[in-house]
DNA sequence: CCGTAGAGGATTGTTCAACGATCCCTCAAT
DNA sequence: ATTGAGGGATCGTTGAACAATCCTCTACGG
């Protein structure tokens, strides 16, 4: 009986699940995911309630999610507009991703680890690399990190960077030439599996170290050319 | 001129935060921080809304940015609550300090480095301790290791570790044996000051870790006794 | 005495309309 | 070219209304 009562309350997750403004903001977050919304876009209250048939409060209770987020950014009495990343936010995204990342693999126990997640990213980077599909490969490195990120088993440092890497991907959106920017590391990746693989942490620190750099340089360089003078 | 105009942008930050619902969250904040509604205490939209003289919608955005924050929960037709941590959300938040605040510490570059925060951090808990003022001991102890994430000097990660100690203070409220929680610390963080003042961060780090397994294992004990059964 | 079903009151969930405040754009004047 | 005023649009906040849900108290039957 015990049992089936924590099933239950598995469930209970998912049964709260039904609130409009989640709904509505994973819309908008995959929306702005996929570009269609590019960052500087202002989010209208009025047309985008409109279109989507929801009232302005539970429309402006979407925003506050994404704006917590960082996805949006909220100027009073001017509305929300789609983020737009400084060449400071990128480069303190990488600090971050730098300190925390490179920490998790640090903490790991003794091997062996579980690394189903992490080779399933490194698979579905290899398949979309093959099929040409850059987009796809930026995706597929975001997982792979993420999964690095779960190793850490913490519920609160995984929160923190998967807002980071949603972040990141406004970046990337910016820069939009995916190949040149994806490609170098899908390689890499496949070291840092490797090495986890065998146990050696220390090697995977030391790949994961130079990666971030190498990838924080080049998104920098090519960044900073594209975002021009609007701030 | 051009200095002129930079110090005036960083000025407009603290132009813009006039938002009644934000205002009414600093308030809310402040409040739980102090224990004035200690954990599981249940937040009515009528009373404190008419307390504080805003309508239910807005006191409603203010609930909402605090719940994002962790701080409080939400019941479906119930209201908002004053979260109560379990024991796992305790080990979640010291497992993320841990991975955190000793990268921040192995990160640090080359000596000396800005230790005015933390040496101040360390006098405002000397102070209050010879006061025999036990909860501004945590205070004091918390802006400690919130002044050793700022070394960082990462957007991101500061704000992560903000949220992450404004929720321990919600297990120090209904630990609510300040003294023994908080007095054995104090020599602890003069200890890593010094370390960090001497320039060897890796004793530094050393004493950091096992400062926090030892916090972590009193809190976890004293916290399993009180928080009994309700959930 | 105990447990259960149901009625009633209280609180929350959600939407809507309205009004003041603020911002942005336009245009005229210096 | 810069300044200032006006108008339109949008946001911020409030108040009210109604449905849905929860909690408490009561009454009933075993």
């Amino acid at each position: 009986m015990a049992e089936q009562l924590k099933d239950l309350a598995d469930d209970r997750a998912l049964l709260g699940r039904t609130s409009t403004a989640e709904r509505v903001s994973d819309i908008l977050r995959s929306r702005i995911a996929e570009g269609y919304f590019p960052p500087g876009t202002r989010l209208s209250e009025d047309s985008i309630g409109g279109a989507l048939g929801v009232s302005r409060n539970t429309l402006r209770e979407a925003f506050r999610l994404l704006t917590h987020e960082r996805l949006l950014v909220h100027e009073l009495n001017r509305g929300v507009f789609v983020r737009v990343l400084t060449v400071e936010d990128v480069e303190d995204i990488y600090r971050t991703r730098r300190l925390v990342e490179c920490a998790v693999v640090r903490g790991l126990g003794e091997p062996p680890y579980g690394l189903d997640g992490l080779a399933g990213a490194v698979q579905e980077g290899r398949t979309a690399a093959r099929e040409g599909d850059w987009k796809s490969v930026g995706t597929a490195n975001i997982h792979f990190h993420r999964e690095l990120v779960a190793l850490a088993a913490s519920e609160r440092t995984a929160e923190l960077m998967r807002s980071v890497f949603a972040e990141l991907r406004l970046a990337f959106h910016v820069v939009d030439e995916p190949q040149q920017l994806h490609e170098p590391y899908i390689a890499r990746n496949v070291a840092i599996l490797e090495a986890l693989q065998g146990g050696d942490r220390e090697k995977a620190e030391g790949l994961l170290a130079g990666y971030l750099d190498d990838s924080l340089e080049r998104v920098v360089e090519v960044y900073r050319r594209r975002v021009g003078e609007d701030g």
